[in-house]
DNA sequence: CTCCAATACTATACTGGTCAAGTAATAGTA
DNA sequence: TACTATTACTTGACCAGTATAGTATTGGAG
């Protein structure tokens, strides 16, 4: 009996998408941000310094250079994340994780958490490890 | 000790969106469609009649109706799709699966598989059948 | 039969992302 | 030291999707 490849990515990205949905809803009611925001948040908090380069933050979150620099200015302007000067390098621009920002952060990851935890409830904690160990085994 | 949920959905984002890029670029390079586009053809594909309504569509692909409308007229423009009159009720626009459509459906879907189980591939048959229970489980 | 609400779309304006091209700074090489 | 390639962005044109509002048709209540 052959498994049938493309059903499952058929079927993960029918899920994605409308996971991302619910998520985005979320995030975005209650604290105006959508998950592509709270992932760049999530990476500069646990990074060391909570500073990152902008290409190294695109990286992080599966985003073009072009994607980061665009979605920041909103988020600079109302104070989640600021430049910061002073890289050895003139070309980066260091993009580091406002006090606000870490706020909300937290904020978010608490709402975060509580629709996850509602969109896992069908799994069991075995099966809830089994598939974020699946994940991390998924060529990408 | 308890999960960390919003870790799961963390990973599943990063993951569904790069592994999206990789199928896109996939069935585009080869096949000039996109995976959306491939999901309707699929979606007309095993219906009965390869034939359905558009709201009936973007409800299987998780899109909205006006994502449909405006997906469907290119895809009509070359001939993957046709609109089929003869509903009963006036107010729908049946949407028919050509042959021409038919025909690179399967094409994709070969093409499709072979990149299916090449991200797959670190997963052994066990693991790839559990992921795809755990993905039907998911809440949406 | 006549409304009124709901359904199945479609059109417009917008959002969030890409790609390709351009700029400035740095690194590597002769 | 100078020249070239690479890196780290930014910008502009575009594309794929949404939300909202509108149209036409249908179904149901009185």
């Amino acid at each position: 009996m052959s498994i049938n490849y493309s059903s499952v990515m058929k079927s993960l990205w029918l899920k994605s998408t409308l996971i991302n949905k619910q998520l985005n809803n979320s995030l975005g009611y209650v604290h105006g941000i959508g998950l592509s925001e709270y992932m760049v948040l999530n990476s500069l908090f646990e990074s060391p310094n909570k500073t990152m380069t902008r290409i190294d933050l695109a990286e992080s979150i599966g985003r073009t250079a072009s994607g980061v620099t665009k979605m920041l200015l909103p988020m600079e302007k109302i104070g989640l994340i600021q430049k910061e000067s002073g890289a050895r390098d003139a070309r980066v621009s260091l993009v580091k994780l406002s006090k606000v920002g870490e706020r909300l952060f937290k904020d978010a990851t608490t709402s975060l958490e509580q629709k996850s935890e509602q969109i896992l409830s069908n799994l069991n904690a075995k099966q809830t490890n089994e598939f974020l160990n699946c994940l991390d085994l998924l060529k990408d």
